[in-house]
DNA sequence: AATGCGCTACGACAATTATCGTTGACAGCT
DNA sequence: AGCTGTCAACGATAATTGTCGTAGCGCATT
């Protein structure tokens, strides 16, 4: 099996950078300015504080910077989907045994999902069960 | 207004204490020795490293500690399913912006599960569904 | 009783993280 | 040309984490 290293496997973001990354997915690029106001009202911590772990991050290669105007502006360089993946099946593999049908079952039943949301699952598994026969 | 601190909110543990709670789970109250010869091949680590965590683990609470023999035998003092439950709503929080779903959608489509598990998955849909409107 | 083995306890250590203060540059206004 | 405020860069710091080495204790077998 060759080893499909495309993307040239990024760090694992911390949790702080997560929290960045989710702003920087919400609102699309950003300055610094724009991503430390949109954290969570949780976090009680300083511009230069934002400022640093981006900067960290785009060392990382995790997030993009365009400083062509003075005011530089991140952007995330990894997709919510291909991150989302690796924390999840980081996950799995560390907390539930490798099995994700029980991160499922915990997920669903952590907190009530709209019935909306539960037909949409449903959506899914249908389209999982039949991709599943032609591998 | 009493503190209802029941479960005392144990701190969220990290990735290396979850490597060994995860021994515990399966094998139930071990010795160290048990615990660090039953930890994945990969993990190359020493014996009194073991040992330090489990140990940092019994002051934070996360483990119990049987002493009256020699050789102690510690045991997990979490749930499987409550961590569990902790990490899952951790990791909605911080990278699914709150939305079980898309974890969902993720967990399931990363790893390919078996029409066993995928039916077991409806059955609980269904329970949930029928659960839905208590609480 | 002496030795050796396995076990716990304690402390040291490097690496990583998160956080902030300070500095220096730049831009617009007066 | 001189302030004023915003911004990026840098360094310092404290806390946490994972990792061992070493010391010291008790038990069993000699």
């Amino acid at each position: 099996m060759s080893a499909k290293i495309r993307t040239a496997m990024l760090p694992k973001p911390t949790e702080a950078e997560l929290e960045l990354l989710r702003v920087l997915w919400e609102r699309g690029p950003s300055t610094v300015r724009e991503v430390h106001e949109n954290l969570g009202a949780e976090k009680e911590t300083g511009y230069t504080t934002t400022l640093k772990i981006l900067q960290k991050m785009a060392d990382k290669g995790l997030v993009t910077r365009d400083e062509t105007d003075r005011t530089h502006i991140y952007a995330a360089a990894i997709k919510a989907e291909q991150t989302q993946r690796q924390l999840v099946r980081d996950l799995v593999h560390r907390a539930f045994g490798g099995s994700p049908m029980q991160l499922v079952v915990q997920a669903l039943s952590e907190q009530k999902a709209s019935p909306d949301e539960l037909a949409e699952i449903r959506r899914l598994l249908d389209t999982l069960e039949s991709t599943n026969h032609q591998s």
